[in-house]
DNA sequence: TCTGGTCTTTGATTCAGATCAAACAAATTT
DNA sequence: AAATTTGTTTGATCTGAATCAAAGACCAGA
């Protein structure tokens, strides 16, 4: 597998040092995550774990899109998590990978060999607390897709799928509400596909069609804006903010 | 809200003693835990709570079936987690509740007020690292529901749900492999439709094809018998045995 | 500037599952 | 025992998204 290294930059300058599963640490805590730490960077399209092989390592995401995803035998898959900066790749007590997890953009990894990093865990509460943390949202996150997938339609699949996105990148750069937001999508039709649970050529048409009512802009195929932020999440289908303002 | 209270049966004759939120707590600890329990029964129908309120207690499901589930403003409604004896409901660190919590059938729940066992977690790393694994372990299970919401067919959603409950009967039950399995189905066809984002009518035509087809047997309507197995994995769409015998 | 590759859009047709509608079965109430 | 309620099955029809097919758009490299 192609991985690059990568010098670390130092915790204390991180940008997710208050997002990641270090957050809670304090600094001798950190100082014993640091000495442990390594960082690898793979290119946007770069696998960096199938189904059933063993990851000697668990990671933060640092910058960059990864996707978590299920395939059938016959070839079908589906999206299940979307990592993005901060969020944590890997799960401690176990060395089986149960998803592929691939490079969407150019990817840099936090990363720590699983065996230390489960010592250190026993060792250190501020670790499991956030990673505890952390899990939780994700399953929050998981359920509010599988109504996506499970009761949406194909409209408000993309819908959904703008407003999650368009909510971080709120988030992100504290765009005030109300005001018009714009974001670059990090996935191409055909993973969009994946992750909506639909064909490319349905998200294709249905991404003209919101267009086309002027509930989104198109600049480029990749650069969406946003004039109303109220009616796209009227489109998705969720109540009033569906969390955006949270 | 109608809820009965229960004499409480002691941890060491517990049934979910060694897979609940408490099963890696020593005997110190689980006396600290003995001290806030309480039980509390609900009979099948009743809600448990509702999106948006709050809820002043966590707790382990004791006997029973309990439903998480979202729903949208026209009424479209998914369920997002099947919570079974030894299952977690409620999130430490958080009152307001996320999903309506409905008792699929008579529900006892093992409940303890939300602010004593946030203040015993801190206190009880073994408390903590087991809701983590508990947690990963629900994850794990929304993530592989995402593919079967997202991309399997009425069938195939079908089959897994019976592959999954007639999987979690064995294993409890101890029935060897390759044998013939059979079950009680928890679920009326209306809540099958909820779970598998389907209608009741394309769930109730799905089963009769099963069963035309010799991959189920029904006795009434609640009760099925799979002759093998692995031809019901297979309908799944699943590989080879899907986890079956772990 | 052409050329091959990747990604995207658009059109025509098909089909799985939803919807609409009715009847049936079993359990509970009167 | 009749009536009501709740859950289930089955049939006829409709429709949203998949599938099949082709053509644009946008590149990076020769």
């Amino acid at each position: 597998m192609v991985a690059y290294k990568k010098t670390s930059v130092a915790c204390s300058e991180c940008q997710i040092r208050n997002r990641a599963v270090c957050s809670q640490c304090n600094d001798d805590e950190l100082s014993n995550l640091e000495k442990i730490k390594f960082y690898r960077t793979y290119p946007a399209g770069q696998t960096i774990a199938l189904t059933g092989s063993k990851m000697d390592f668990v990671a933060s995401v640092v910058t960059g899109v990864a996707s978590l995803s299920q395939t059938m035998e016959d070839g079908r898959t589906q999206m299940v998590g979307l990592m993005l900066p901060s969020d944590f790749l890997g799960r401690p007590g176990r060395e089986g990978v149960m998803y592929d997890v691939v490079a969407i953009t150019d990817v840099t990894l936090c990363c720590f060999l699983r065996k230390p990093f489960e010592e250190l865990m026993v060792m250190t509460p501020h670790l499991t607390q956030r990673l505890l943390e952390i899990t939780l949202d994700e399953l929050d996150a998981a359920r509010e897709w599988m109504l996506v997938l499970g009761r949406k339609t194909a409209r408000e699949k993309i819908a959904s799928l703008f407003a999650i996105v368009a909510r971080r990148y709120a988030k992100l750069h504290k765009t005030p509400p109300n005001k018009e937001i714009d974001f670059e999508l990090p996935l191409t039709r055909d993973a969009m596909s994946d992750y909506l649970g639909l064909t490319l050529e349905t998200v294709s048409r249905q991404i003209s069609a919101l267009k086309k009512d002027g509930i989104i802009k198109l600049e480029g195929k990749r650069h969406i804006v946003v004039p109303d932020m109220e009616r796209l999440i009227a489109e998705a289908g969720d109540d009033a903010d569906g969390g955006f303002l949270s």
